[in-house]
DNA sequence: TGTACATCAGTGAACGCGCGTTCACTGATGTAC
DNA sequence: TGTACATCAGTGAACGCGCGTTCACTGATGTAC
């Protein structure tokens, strides 16, 4: 009984931002969703807004930071759970696939945001992708996998990789999360897509 | 001074077409862009709309069909002018940043759309790329280039050029046009992906 | 070739509604002394 | 430890505006005989 109507301090902003990702998570484009419409989601007085975004657009930029922290913990993981050189890919794409699962209206939220009305949220999503691509890049030297490519050919690679798994997102996303046997199939051909461009990386000849 | 105000048929369904297009190019998200601003655009009265459209989302189903002859235009140009195979991929990719540049609205709308609300839209571009994607390996098995690999094999990798060439769109789009230093980029870029993405499917062992 | 009628495409007025935004207010929390 | 005050976060009422959509009307074009 103690302790009642007690708000955890930025507890509506994280309803806010919650509430944005809902929308986006039922089919919604994020360009078009409006402050009315997120605050009665939130279950927010339209006001109560102001006091925490200056716009949609705002809000928007807040979510790109916190979609860093998603894709940070997701390249954590694939790095504690990637063992075998073998299989480094199929499992890469295998915890891929499960934090896309896991965290959808994150990544559709990421999907829409590439080719999105805010300029600030593009170049945000853009840039998240090329920190993941250098990091990808930072271990893959550090394994010594493809020793004979110069740093910046390394670098391409590793941007091709990033990208087409960002594509493959938006072919996860149009999937209903319950098609096991659809995702599956994403998988494998993702799989493959990885596996014939890091074939070609190892016969690429830096110059 | 005949022929005074005699419209042309289809005219305003036309104008409506392209004002749509207008205002993507100019920066908004089809998702967000209603009938008023349309037919404002279009200089046209709201209820014209009605007479040629059921809704915005029957009007970008209209474009996905006429962004398809967009991208068989394109296509032809590229059999009737990639002669030399050594350069096949150089020229390809020119002519796609051509084609990309000065059809800017209509490609823009086809990466917003790939992401986009309206499912049908989104399908409907994505069964443009798998046609596009299907008639290149249909070139490529013509030509005998990647005689070794099987036929799945070979769709698998042209679809996988497909993506990395829409993915470059959205860099192409990001940027402004006159910015002809940046552009030179992305099509340099674009070329090393394609021809990593080629090496490795000459090193391909389709089972 | 001429006439009567149907169809089509564009118009302007009008509607009710939800939108973004402002304002003054309230009560809880944090800070200074 | 207690008191006074400032700051912060949420509220409800209110605003003017642009939205999607309907309606009845108009004149041009197409069709039948």
């Amino acid at each position: 009984m103690a302790d009642v109507q007690r708000r955890r301090p930025g507890e509506t902003r994280e309803k806010l931002m919650t509430a944005a990702l809902t929308l986006v998570g039922k089919g919604r484009h994020f360009a078009s969703i409006g402050i009315r419409e997120v605050t009665r989601q939130a279950g927010v007085v339209p006001t109560s807004f102001y006091r925490h975004f200056r716009s949609v657009d705002d809000l928007g930029l807040q979510l790109v930071d916190e979609l860093g922290l998603v894709l940070r913990r997701m390249m954590r993981e694939a790095r504690e759970n990637v063992l075998q050189a073998d299989k480094l890919i199929e499992e890469s794409v295998g915890i891929f696939v499960a934090h896309a699962l896991a965290n959808r209206n994150f990544f559709m939220f990421m999907a829409q945001g590439l080719a999105g009305e805010s300029r600030a949220v593009q170049e945000g999503i853009r840039s998240e992708m090329r920190f993941f691509a250098s990091e990808l890049a930072n271990d893959l030297r550090r394994l010594k996998l493809l020793p004979h490519l110069s740093d910046s050919d390394l670098d391409m690679t590793c941007e091709l990789v990033v990208r087409t798994v960002a594509f493959s997102l938006t072919d996860i996303l149009s999937i209903s999360p319950e098609d096991d046997y659809q995702i599956e199939l994403v998988r494998k051909r993702t799989t493959r897509f990885l596996q014939l461009i890091l074939i070609g990386a190892g016969h690429w000849e830096s110059s």
